[in-house]
DNA sequence: TATCGAAAAATTGTATATTTTTTATAGAAA
DNA sequence: TTTCTATAAAAAATATACAATTTTTCGATA
């Protein structure tokens, strides 16, 4: 997994290809929450001076991907329990919105996008592949966020979602209860059908919390 | 209004002084959205090289304050009206979980907090004080963030926030409309009196988003 | 006069050098 | 041995230098 001889291909600048290339490491696992990340080093490795390599760093600490040490350095950030739950509420709440903006703009496409997701995870189910039901799960949620019309909530969820998809628990959300979410997401679309705000929004709030629930169970076994 | 002389003051480092001095540029509206802002006269004016300036740009660039038109410059962001209403609307969602948040910490304290602002409004609207009223407004949301114990949601509201300050149309978030402000808060106190996290949630949202229809109103009048 | 294009100026992007701060190491005193 | 201080090494923060790109200027030509 030694990728970091740093691909400039479509980025227009070397720190945007610095910062996709260090971010992806972190989403990979490449580098560990709490691990270090020296500048000098990483420029090496690289191939590219150390200009580059602070700016994409600067842009990954807001982003919460590392945490910056004033004159000390940076490391790839940890998070607490606490982190998690907020995490999961905030998406909860943001997720709930976007539901509800795409009920205003609900269409036939979305309706049939979505019935397809819950048919291919109901095809999963059977076949037992989970990984195949958590890319329809996230399919999903993503074909509601096309709808919502507002691109800043589609990034402020991207950005929480890379915040714990790092910690590689992605599957948890279902271990366990692959039925259980299934019915989750029935319930969900039933109530887009029906334009039921409300229900939809309480309802695509519980799954969060409940996917986020297991995720820190696990996360607490793991230490 | 000169008053780039860069205070490094309590900062830990010259990118912290610098991104701290352009952003409250930003929000006092010394910079005005769609300005053009340059590393080298900034690094002149404040005395300290093109280095930390561009961090600092990096910085403010995720915060949305800045725009990034690479090769070409940093401008000051300009909103357009879908991206109010979107801000206005991740509010609402984030706002409403707060309440729910706060209302699981519920103590004496909040409540007689909450009370003593909504006194205090009333008192500068028999004055017709509209900057007072404004600030226990402001206080009022504060007092409840502080009791989500989230650090990370009220990081986030309040960068939301400081997207729509720099237009200034903070006043009219009441304007012809104060007694109707008031009362709204005082219904959401009641309700987490009664710890009614439904409701609670639902007439802060409804108030964000009258805030919000207002701030249209008036952006799309300056134009 | 208007428009095109080449040269010049300005500005961003990247690299390197210098300064400052922190961390590690080694030796002296308790 | 432990603890303190002094020194050396490492790394971040800042400054400066250079390269690449964009914008502007301005004259030549239609």
């Amino acid at each position: 997994m030694e990728q970091f001889k740093l691909e400039v291909g479509n980025f227009k600048t070397v720190r945007d290809a610095v910062f996709e290339s260090i971010r992806r490491g972190i989403l990979n696992g490449y580098f560990k929450p709490g691990e270090r990340i020296v500048e000098s080093q990483r420029a090496e490795k690289m191939n590219v001076s150390r200009t580059p390599i602070r700016e994409a760093l600067r842009r990954l600490e807001v982003e919460n991907l590392v945490e910056n040490l004033p004159r000390k350095g940076v490391i790839v950030s940890t998070l607490k329990d606490s982190q998690i739950v907020e995490i999961f509420n905030i998406r909860g709440a943001l997720e709930s919105l976007a539901v509800n903006l795409a009920i205003d703009n609900l269409d036939d496409e979305l309706l049939e996008n979505l019935q397809r997701c819950i048919d291919k995870m109901s095809e999963a189910i059977d076949k037992e592949d989970i990984e195949k039901q958590i890319e329809y799960n996230t399919k999903f949620h993503e074909h509601i966020l096309c709808k919502t019309n507002s691109p800043m909530l589609v990034n402020m969820l991207h950005n929480l979602k890379e915040q714990i998809q790092r910690y590689r628990y992605r599957s948890l959300s279902l271990e366990g209860r692959p039925e259980i979410s299934l019915n989750e997401h029935k319930d969900i679309l039933k109530f887009i059908k029906q334009k039921d705000k409300e229900k939809a929004e309480k309802y695509i709030r519980e799954h969060i919390n409940k996917a986020g629930e297991a995720l820190i169970k696990k996360h607490n076994l793991n230490k």
